[in-house]
DNA sequence: AATTAATAATTCAATTCGATTTATTTATTG
DNA sequence: CAATAAATAAATCGAATTGAATTATTAATT
């Protein structure tokens, strides 16, 4: 009996439990996605390309993207020139292959935005109030949705690929924090957002945590290429994060992977308090208040901050304190290459924000510490909608090694 | 028999960019690794009950066991009557099927063991030193493993699958701790310990951190079936650990994940310090002489302990509370099913500690925690030799999704 | 300018190999 | 004997690989 083997590695990115066997035709599957997202990553790759980087054969490579170009999902570009050679046909994704919605639900506004296969957001809706209510959100989601339908074309609805729901966890319980009645609030209680959404929407429904999403899409459109595992943290009315090892977002088995908010920091006095109450906008919120400035241009739009002034550098400092003590943490846990900061903040606070952090780290006892970088996210304050509209991408097209294994009872 | 196929690898759970293709031939390598560990979990099972755990045809499932058995890793037990229909035949794994040794270098002893295939220990030489230094122990290498082998046949020498060597982190860095002139330690710079021992042993051989690796064998020896993903801490000189994901080891990208020493936590008097600081067996060696004890039955033998009365519950107190913000603080990254401690000492001593730590636990901030069970090990003290030996069969036998993409360049 | 060599991308055709499907046999209970 | 379950043999299917051919280009030479 004959063996040739491989050389053994890694742990798969995206970690699966490994109970379900193998066959063909999810190796098909699992190939094309891989290939896909060869391209994406790179913009756009030549079949031989394609080919050296995933050490398919090059016949096998042919075969799969022709049949993808054929489904429309690729698209050749001008064969390229200038070297030795028949000239490489660059291939690259085709923008207008798949479409995907995404709905984000925030503090004071939820987003539906409706994005292409590239993570272009094509066109978006936005509903402010207080605070979240069931009965209006999921109205929105009808009349939200029907005026992003109502400007495309029949051949276009067809090819959606779902609706991605970014929601907080736990909504009820953030009552006071959000200033909401607690009786309001208890109406979440027992709500199946996901079913809810289902029965109102004629594409696959995907929900997943708001900042994971966030995550996600910081994966698949923002510096995913660059880092293989990262820590991610989104800083919204709440803090809250996601995982990504070995290029695949893991959530954990309860889905909270990367939540973050609750681990235990040192805050300004000495005291142990967690991570959330520091690090999150709603902290900023109370500073302003308690320094006679009017908060509200937080709501109005991510970018419309001004520079609050003292309060917000407090706010700051405080915020990277606790953020420095969270990447030491969770760099004992697990030895992320970077840690990506977002929020829901214009560009300028990020890059304070992620400044202040570097230094805060540094000031820690980092002995043995395998330091991971500490990033600014690529994606940006919309993160958490885009994220959301991303999640079909990942139930049908980007690379999940459980599509090689089958699913069990 | 043992396949001749398998190179030296490096550590088997590194981490792989998901970016190679998958093809036959690594599905029938990873389908095989499967149900052998399938076998392994459940003790014996049937075809039958095989094909319907894995999902497999209960046609690939004969093939694959047919030819298993006929390498002679599975065997078949009696059939089992008493059912309607054809009596199911139980097949387990072969113990006399696959050896392989393990070297464990402690602070004060090393131990080498020679493992058989469902993790019995056949047999083991130790040798203790004030301090390891690389010549004396590169020598007990050569010696020990010739004793070894002396009581094995030549037919038994061929079924060995490797040599694996659970070491400490940075040797050197522990000069004062260990209580070794630095000028020794610094003898440790520059050493190649895996390349070292590689030239001296005619096995393949594989390098993990001490921690890491009886994380390894509490996953294939221990409670690794029974929790999908959980973090492993094993509390010896230094308090070290191992991350499991999906019934899988993951050691991160560069080898760290689960170190968890460097974790920041608050001491007694509120002051921040490193976990290792106060989760060490090295810190209730100096507890106890500050107490006017001899520490010295410490390391007579991890089952050789007394109880130290006073300063003994000291330490397990600090080391509990230590432990807990350690739970909290990896929850909150990871949602762990399970936080499994052991140690370098008796089963009572871990039995109180354990309860100790689930009772600090329960005093910190739980909100919106996803607080795993915090168990004890089920393998015990010898867990870093067992887990060193447990090394080469992660690398030839133990399922790896890693088995099925290929390795690039 | 024409010719030849070298190189690289792509594809065709044939082959291989493992999982699945279908059908059959075997062993047991009731 | 009927029903049931385990095990397996033979045939089929599908996807990757191999090896050779085709095509397009640059580089060097006449």
């Amino acid at each position: 009996m004959i063996r040739k083997d491989a050389t053994a590695h890694a742990v798969p990115a995206e970690i699966l439990d490994p109970s379900g066997g193998a066959n063909q035709v999810r190796v098909r599957a699992y190939n094309e996605r891989l290939v896909m997202s060869l391209v994406r990553r790179h913009g756009s790759l030549s079949k031989a390309e394609i080919a050296r980087r995933s050490g398919l054969s090059a016949q096998t490579v042919t075969v799969i993207m022709r049949a993808l170009e054929a489904e429309g999902l690729l698209m050749r570009g001008e064969p390229m020139r200038g070297k030795v050679g028949q000239p490489s046909v660059p291939m690259r994704l085709n923008p207008d292959a798949v479409y995907s919605f995404g709905l984000k639900i925030g503090r004071r506004s939820a987003d539906i935005v409706m994005m292409d296969f590239v993570g272009g957001i094509r066109r978006q809706v936005r509903r402010t109030y207080p605070y979240p209510m069931p009965g209006p959100l999921l109205a929105f989601v009808v009349e939200g949705l029907a005026e992003l339908e109502a400007a495309i074309t029949p051949e276009e609805r067809a090819r959606i690929a779902g609706f991605g729901v970014a929601a907080p966890f736990e909504l009820w319980s953030w009552a006071s924090e959000v200033g909401a009645p607690q009786a309001d609030m208890d109406q979440w209680r027992g709500v199946d957002l996901g079913a809810e959404i289902a029965s109102r929407v004629p594409y696959p429904v995907v929900l997943q945590n708001d900042a994971t999403s966030a995550c996600a899409a910081e994966l698949v459109f923002g510096l995913g290429p660059q880092y293989p595992d990262f820590l991610y943290l989104f800083i919204g009315s709440f803090i809250g994060g996601g995982v990504v090892l070995n290029s695949a977002l893991f959530t954990g088995r309860t889905g909270t992977a990367g939540a973050i908010g609750p681990l235990p920091v040192q805050g300004r006095d000495g005291e142990t308090v967690q991570l959330l109450k520091i690090a999150s906008i709603y902290r900023l919120e109370n500073l302003l208040r308690e320094h006679g400035i009017d908060p509200k241009p937080l709501w109005y739009s991510p970018d419309g901050w001004i520079d609050f002034g003292a309060p917000l550098a407090i706010w700051i400092e405080d915020t990277a304190a606790a953020l420095a003590q969270a990447v030491v943490a969770s760099a004992s846990v697990i030895d992320f290459s970077a840690v990506i900061i977002d929020g829901g903040f214009p560009a300028w606070v990020r890059e304070r924000v992620v400044a202040a952090t570097q230094a805060a780290v540094a000031r820690l006892d980092l002995q043995g510490v395998t330091l991971p970088e500490i990033v600014e996210g690529a994606v940006g304050s919309a993160a958490r909608s885009i994220g959301g509209a991303s999640l079909p991408l990942f139930s049908r097209y980007l690379p999940d090694q459980n599509v090689l294994f089958k699913e069990l009872a």
